[in-house]
DNA sequence: ATACCGACCTGTCAGC
DNA sequence: TGCTGACAGGTCGGTA
């Protein structure tokens, strides 16, 4: 589901309504898919713990985590006791974690609540369960360099001598970490490269519009509270209105908006690309 | 070392 | 009213 603007979106909402809270209990399902960390590991290192603070690494919700207050906490085997855990989130596809009242209907696919000291919970919700839990013992880092963040030099050096599409390119998190289909495509369009071109083609004059067009997407769309096509929603379960500002995505068959020729579709890499063949070369 | 391609899952929607 | 197939925001591991 979520690429960096939808997660951004989430953390930040997240950030505001949990921080200094605490995880009294935890529940975990049956499933085992979504749970990169054993259910007893994740369980008894995420309970008695405080929240600190959330933030996001490329696509992963981390919530960092404290030892709670000191009363009757019991160190049991298995779990990262140690005072600076963090829980790490993947939403994969359709992941959704929200803060929710415990009254609220426990929906298919819930995976994991969390019982907050504060009285809401928690709740991890994922059907297709391409997301992922896990627990770290700290400095949890995925790799790859944050987009938004990194030089134009780095960004330039990440590209250098490869061979592979760019589209490709940007979808690989061990380079750019948090660019997904949408906004690979959203980016390539606003930088007139077409999705095929070998990433150590770009010229230098190329990959500096791509750089700009980059950061313009993704700080566009974390402004309007990222992308909502079927069921994205925020931690508040608010959706998102960039998708109202898709230029290509999803477009396939209807007018440029700039040039007004068909906007196409591929499939690169197993995933959709969708462009101007007039704008983009 | 790099690059495709299927696999992992469920849900929805279009077409027959 | 079904049934079938294509497709969906992502990643991983095997194979070429």
């Amino acid at each position: 589901m979520p690429e960096l603007p939808e997660v951004e979106t989430i953390v930040r909402g997240l950030d505001k309504r949990v921080s200094g809270d605490t995880i009294d209990s935890v529940w975990i399902g049956s499933r085992k898919q979504p749970l990169k960390s054993p259910a007893a590991k994740i369980a008894t290192t995420l309970e008695g713990k405080k929240i600190v603070r959330v933030h996001r690494a490329g696509k992963h919700i981390v919530l960092d985590l404290e030892a709670g207050d000191g009363r009757k906490r019991v160190r049991r085997a298995g779990s990262l006791s140690q005072s600076n855990a963090q829980w790490i989130v993947h939403l994969g596809m359709t992941g959704r974690l929200m803060v929710c009242d415990p009254a609220a209907e426990i929906v298919k696919h819930t995976h994991l609540i969390a019982k907050l000291g504060s009285g809401r919970e928690l709740r991890f919700v994922d059907p297709r369960m391409f997301g992922k839990l896990s627990v770290h013992s700290s400095g949890f880092d995925p790799g790859g360099v944050e987009p938004l963040e990194v030089s134009e030099e780095r960004f330039r050096a990440l590209f250098r001598g490869r061979k592979t599409p760019i589209k490709s390119a940007l979808l690989n998190q061990k380079l750019l970490r948090g660019v997904g289909n949408i906004y690979a495509d959203e980016s390539l369009f606003r930088a007139g490269i077409r999705p095929r071109r070998r990433a150590a083609s770009l010229s230098k004059g190329d990959l500096h519009r791509l750089y700009g067009a980059v950061q313009d997407v993704l700080r566009e769309a974390i402004a309007k509270g990222g992308s909502s096509i079927s069921d994205y929603v925020d931690a508040d379960g608010e959706e998102g209105f960039f998708q109202l500002e898709h230029r290509v995505y999803g477009r396939e068959g209807e007018q440029c908006l700039v040039c007004r020729t068909m906007v196409k579709r591929l499939v690169l890499v197993g995933r959709s690309s969708h462009y101007c063949p007039k704008c983009q070369k």
